[in-house]
DNA sequence: TTGACTTAGATGCCATGGCATATATTCTAA
DNA sequence: TTAGAATATATGCCATGGCATCTAAGTCAA
């Protein structure tokens, strides 16, 4: 009997360390795609989807959305801006904050990166996630990702 | 019919995406509850772990399991060392590298710490991962880093 | 109004990781 | 043997994130 298919409660620590393993070497592998071929990294792709998708987010909406620091998101947005494919807009309703969109090039640049970063994810996963286990594994991420978030698990200070 | 119980295929990108930020939550949270238990984040565990488990590995096996590149290994085996949780011993059979030791003091904290992460992460995500799609997911994540790891996908230059 | 408090985010310092390079060994072939 | 290539890792420089702090702006009472 094959020790993955017992029967007892789940290895969590197991699990864990899979995950970790799994996500640093996609998202490395994803990096060393992205790099080459739009000189973006997936975290800056990950930061223009976003905006992309929420345009007129503020510095804090991207901090909760990726559960890193405030700070951290400010100066990940200074070198979007730097590169001219994110805009800071004056907040007209509270001015401590910015208003954040893509330029045209922002988006033509997320455009083309989304289809690096969607085809070399499913080059790297698709036979093993690809079937009803995967989809399985899915809608449980989905879940845990909404526990998380609704009890504000392992949100950073800054 | 709810957006989640889709027939089609995959989608591979909204599932990386649920699985990095959950990673990334319970990264923190972990980190969080060791370093104010036990002095520690959860990459040092997961170094003190892997020493406790395969004692008189070399860094560059401890670069490969968690794919990171070798200078950083290097250095974080410096840190724990300088904190006498880890020795470096000479390799009889080829003095350019060394095996490494837990020390006593090493052994403590991470049985100690071992039993905060296995029960925060529980706690964590017991609720969502306890049932049979949580082993199911669980399944599919030790396929998916077999797969990875036999492919060589990820690991860093350095 | 105005002064205390709160909030958004910008900035500085520090820790850590990637990558390039340097150093010490080991291996290989003439 | 011994010079040159390869290997293991240590080290230096740079980029990025966490956290603390600072500033500007909004809120709320009195």
């Amino acid at each position: 009997m094959a020790s993955k298919s017992s029967r007892g409660p789940i290895d969590l620590p197991g699990f864990f360390a899979d995950l970790v393993r799994c996500e640093t070497r996609l998202y490395n592998a994803l990096n060393d795609r992205l790099r080459e071929r739009h000189g973006i990294v997936t975290s800056q792709f990950e930061f223009l989807r976003f905006l992309r998708d929420r345009p007129g987010s503020r510095v804090a909406d991207l901090a909760t959305e990726f559960a890193i620091g405030i700070g951290a998101t400010s100066k990940g947005i200074d070198r979007l801006e730097k590169q001219a494919w994110v805009a800071r807009r004056t907040n007209p309703s509270d001015r401590r904050s910015s208003l954040l969109d893509l330029t045209a090039g922002g988006l033509q640049l997320v455009e083309a990166a989304e289809a690096t970063f969607t085809r070399t994810l499913a080059e790297l996963t698709a036979d093993v996630l690809g079937g009803p286990s995967g989809a399985a594994a899915a809608q449980v991420f989905s879940e845990l990702r909404s526990v998380l978030e609704r009890d504000q698990i392992g949100l950073p200070t800054g």
